[in-house]
DNA sequence: TCAATAGTGTCTTTGAGACACTATCCG
DNA sequence: CGGATAGTGTCTCAAAGACACTATTGA
């Protein structure tokens, strides 16, 4: 910067800028299974890999309302969980040009689902987590892998899981999510008695049949959710960083 | 984008792009307590106003590598620890162009600390955490805010506060560091007790002498660090995140 | 009645916290 | 020896895990 500088001298053509974009990685819950929406490229680069969702940023939108804007324009939902995961900034990770990507995860209703193609991809899929694709498009496989690694840290000490769930359930669907997600079995005992002591829930007079004896639907308590946080447990192996 | 891109007819300045800089909180310990990094604005805009060192990214050089330059530019250190903290991106955070800001993390050692007054800064100042300036350039408070409360929470999971310390150090001084990161007193037998378990420090010949009985001297053992994460507490209050 | 699923009770083990005790230096 | 600081031992209490038990439905 050259001395004297104020608002009428500061030329912001000065420096060469990067380009940048968000990248958001939805996962949604599909007949209890955790899933990732990708979509596949019509074009150079990566010419028909499967590709986190996303796109530059207009000049008056913050990075939020980008990613918003992105998770909108893929899969028609709106008002979801939404929370910057990391910004990747590699020189060459995009062979256009340089390029900066803040990725962003969203979770959103297993019920709200209305995918649309657009005119940049050939396709868009919500992929199992257990089983994506070999390779994505860009540094994607990198940026997934630590989605689903903060995903599972996350859910450990945050209600986040309950923003997956329809507006009623029942306890053992909770325990099932729990499990998909953290990737082993739980103790049905222990859940009910930790779920119940965290006063997260609350009972409603709904009841859904099966084939053994009907289980009760439960509704969260948004209200609470912010004071109390719900500790699931707490894992030695706890990997949450990158670096 | 166009049908039928390519490496030839891409053309990179179709998008009005903002520009992207690197901010960089940096922590150390000075005299036993926590303080930052902050330099005094010389010119508009916030003219006089202290500020979290950082700058503009160059085209060839990563995020990470961006954040060590200005690291090294600010205080001559290198090898440290540093961490992506978040990155800020709302439209009008500075006056001067819209301005995409990573925040990084470093912690340096007590002893390593050679600042130098940049051409930019009229000057630059270690803050005590505990009595910063009242009111930051730009969006700094914010930034800063979240930089002190993750750091925090990543001191109960992690074996971050051993990169705050000198090469050899005892068990009572690891634990006021403990206290003044957490704010609160902890239990010295306790303390002992879970750090003695964690395996994380290796006993060294050395003691110190002092007034009352000479302490020994140990030191970290780096190569557990990874494997093994020293979980000091869990809190029920735990707040890490942003929004 | 049994199979199937929902939900509860209880014993054991672990580990955090409180706090009293012992150890080793200097004068 | 006493004051000062370093370091250990141990009791209690609460929470996590294992696991057996009871409950309610339909066929």
């Amino acid at each position: 910067m050259e001395p004297e500088e104020n608002a009428q001298t500061y030329d912001p053509s000065r420096y060469e800028r990067p380009s940048v974009t968000v990248d958001v990685v939805i996962f949604t819950l599909i007949s209890q299974e955790l899933h990732v929406l990708l979509v596949q490229r019509r074009r150079w680069p990566y010419e028909g890999f499967w590709a986190i969702p996303g796109g530059f940023i207009n000049m008056d939108e913050s990075l939020e309302e980008a990613a918003r804007r992105e998770l909108e324009e893929e899969t028609g939902v709106h008002d979801v969980y939404l929370e910057q995961l990391y910004t990747f900034g590699d020189v060459h990770r995009d062979p256009r040009t340089r390029v900066i990507s803040v990725a962003y995860i969203a979770l959103v209703r297993a019920d709200a689902q209305k995918i649309k193609v657009s005119e940049e991809s050939t396709d868009v899929r919500w992929w199992p987590v257990r089983a994506l694709p070999e390779r994505l498009a860009f540094d994607h496989d990198q940026v997934l892998a630590y989605a689903i690694s903060r995903l599972r840290s996350k859910l450990e000490y945050t209600t986040l899981a309950f923003q997956l769930l329809p507006e009623l359930f029942s306890i053992l669907e909770l325990k099932h999510i729990y499990e998909q997600i953290l990737g082993e079995k739980l103790d049905k005992g222990n859940f009910y008695r930790k779920i119940k002591e965290s006063d997260l829930l609350e009972e409603t007079e709904h009841t859904r049949e099966g084939r053994g004896r009907p289980t009760r639907l439960w509704r969260f308590r948004r209200d609470r959710a912010s004071d109390k946080q719900f500790v699931f447990r707490w894992r030695e192996d706890r990997i949450d960083e990158k670096r």
